[in-house]
DNA sequence: CCATCCTTGTCACACTTGTGTCATTTTGTA
DNA sequence: TACAAAATGACACAAGTGTGACAAGGATGG
């Protein structure tokens, strides 16, 4: 579980440990980093580390979640709010990040994006649903939103399966094409 | 990794480390459940575990495959392939088997049930596919799979989340507004 | 300047993990 | 029955884990 933290040595420490691990990600397997190891390429000490997260796992939790909050902030900024616009938007944030992608399939670990994406998803439909043709119907609309993002996750994970070769405007691309056919 | 198991006996200490820990699961979090305790429950030695999983979660992942498998089969038991029909079988497997899921949301782990998901899912679509309108455009078909499988998935977990209260047929009428609007 | 709060480091401890080795038990087959 | 194959158990070991306790360091506000 993530703290709140607000000292800015121990933010300072969280962002070390975070690049730590990022950093080993990029050598060896994730399963195969120790903690012993994060704490010692961040020069922090064993101890810190628990301090500040509970599992290796968490650093990653606090990644995503972080670029998140990146994208929500990006969302904000545009004032176009069709469905459009902000899916190509998406596409586009997670095709910057395609390294960081790269990292969690190595580790068939992409699925692992879904926790804070499903607990976050709402805040980006919130931005949105004034378009939804279902603002009206709640638990409706609710569980339209859970399709739509579990959809679009699910699309994001393909993508990075296949390597992330597409560029985002052939993603877009092939949405059209498979929005109206979706089932 | 989960090996190619056949002999007999391999398979039943198989089984009993999987009921070991969903027994176990019953009563502790599942991340304070150690490798010792899943062995001594299920009267192996703790030596045994690494010969047949090599991590607690591959259990998991062994069980998850189980109950793919056994989904698969009732498809093809099925001979109505209509998209309605197999997704009402889809959400009816899983509510019978909705303790499993039960522990799984306990533990923030529904996630987790994405790994095998995407790996199996085109061996549903590969049964269903034949009524789908893009079956002549395969780059397509297989982002509309990819899409349709992880709202599918996506629901499923909303389900879970909330407790799993609903039946099948109040998701069924659900999914009926859902699929129109679904973007 | 000092008191205080927060963070970190160090040490210690019991426990768990993952693996190697080899003897023992069980299964299936000739 | 006897023998080869396979699975298990017992033991050992280095390494890692998670946590408690306490001292030391740095930043902040009065």
């Amino acid at each position: 579980m993530i703290q709140e933290i607000t000292n800015p040595i121990a933010i300072q420490s969280r962002e070390w440990l975070t690049n730590a691990l990022l950093v080993l990600m990029e050598e060896k397997e994730f399963k195969n980093i120790s903690i012993t190891e994060i704490a010692t390429k961040a020069d922090l000490s064993r101890r810190t580390f628990y301090r500040i997260f509970e599992t290796k796992e968490d650093i990653l939790v606090y990644y995503i979640d972080k670029l998140y909050g990146e994208f929500l902030q990006l969302l904000n900024q545009e004032s176009d709010h069709r469905f459009a616009v902000t899916i190509r938007l998406y596409f586009q944030f997670w095709y910057e990040h395609r390294h960081f992608l790269e990292l969690l399939r190595r580790n068939e670990m992409l699925p692992f994006i879904m926790n804070q994406y499903s607990r976050l998803f709402p805040e980006v439909f919130q931005i949105v649903k004034g378009n939804h043709p279902l603002a009206h119907n709640t638990e409706a609309l609710s569980y339209a939103m859970a399709f739509s993002a579990g959809g679009l996750l699910s699309i994001l994970l393909k993508w990075a399966e296949d390597g992330m070769d597409k560029t985002p405007e052939e993603i877009m691309q092939l949405m059209e094409f498979v929005f109206p056919y979706s089932l």
